[in-house]
DNA sequence: GTTCTCACA
DNA sequence: TGTGAGGA
């Protein structure tokens, strides 16, 4: 698929796209006339790519860890700086607190759900 | 109509 | 990272 359709299907402008592309964070074929040619896996991982900057992890370091997380999951560690550890480390924690208040809120609702009547989904 | 690259202050 | 120029 082209840069356009990508775009649409990750919600992602254009503009990150390619900036992205710049970054190694992703990869594309070019066709006859130039255009960007993008696999179907590369949506999972944009979508991947975003939901890590969510959460305030830097191009910079994403690129170092995705290859980390692609399917044949090769542990390689070429170059861990200690900065790079460190906002691992802050950004695991940042995710502990996010699962936790959600949990919460999950809970919370199922139970109102449920109390109200209305239940029907599964704890 | 779509995408490309380069570059700005 | 938004935006515009200038091409193909």
């Amino acid at each position: 698929m082209r840069i356009g359709e990508l775009s649409k299907r990750t919600d992602t402008p254009v503009r990150m796209l390619r900036y992205y592309e710049a970054r190694n964070l992703i990869v594309s074929e070019r066709l006859h006339n130039g255009y960007r040619d993008y696999d179907d896996y590369v949506v999972d991982r944009v979508r991947q790519i975003r939901g890590l900057l969510d959460v305030g992890l830097p191009t910079r370091i994403i690129g170092q860890i995705l290859p980390c997380l692609d399917s044949p999951i090769t542990i390689h560690m070429p170059y861990v700086t200690p900065d790079m550890v460190a906002t691992l480390e802050e950004v695991r924690d940042r995710m502990a607190e996010k699962i936790e208040c959600l949990t919460k809120n999950h809970t919370a609702i199922g139970d109102y759900l449920r109390a109200a009547g209305f239940d029907a989904e599964a704890s």
